[in-house]
DNA sequence: GGTACTCTTAACCATATGGTTTAGTTTTCC
DNA sequence: GGAAAACTAAACCATATGGTTAAGAGTACC
């Protein structure tokens, strides 16, 4: 189970390691949004936004479906949970701080 | 505390984007490891392993000490309870699916 | 002191990332 | 049908990433 999000693990961390890309999946958290809306407050171009929106969709974290002349994405929980899943494995870690401290 | 962890959580998350450095991760919370012992089993040469140990170090993941020649390595479980942390506020996150499913 | 061991640094290469501007596509509206 | 709106695609550029080999530095051992 965990090696099947082994490459999406990639895409998904990789895709959050860009602060840009998450403060669009921040911004989702209160409901779909068009590309205009999410790329508005970011501070490059409509463009640029799009890219991140892509890599995100790539990674799974993010759906794009048309509405009118526009398109709307939306958060999608699921391999944000996968993420949360592998380093949950480590959150009760340090039990053991160090072997021998000096 | 959550700005303050910007730059680090950048750097945390693209640690992580990359399998040989998840496994590293995995294998030192086993306990501390030379960089020889933890390059060994990898499929790549003990410099591109050195060169991961550095991007987690830098991401604060891992901590390295000399003992004699050879240089022991460590986990340090903050940045990855940091990185936890910001996954967590999504975990719980789609109690709303969708506004409109169709 | 010299040799071997462990690891880092330096130089290099191919590909990916993150941004740009320009051009095209699709849909709406008059 | 034509113009504007909302994007996407394409081409380009600078820098980062992930690997290599070759060389250097620090430590241990005889």
């Amino acid at each position: 189970m965990v090696k099947s999000t082994a490459g999406t693990l990639d895409r998904t961390f990789a895709a959050l390691a860009d602060p840009t890309r998450r403060t669009i999946v921040r911004a989702l958290t209160a409901g779909p949004r068009t590309v205009g809306e999410l790329a508005a407050p970011l501070p490059m171009s409509l463009v640029a936004a799009s890219k991140h929106i892509t890599v995100l969709e790539r990674a799974g974290l993010v759906s794009r479906t048309r509405a009118g002349r526009t398109q709307v994405c939306r958060l999608d929980g699921a391999a944000l949970r996968d993420a949360s899943a592998w380093l949950d494995e480590y959150r009760q870690w340090p039990c053991r701080p160090s072997p021998r401290p000096a």
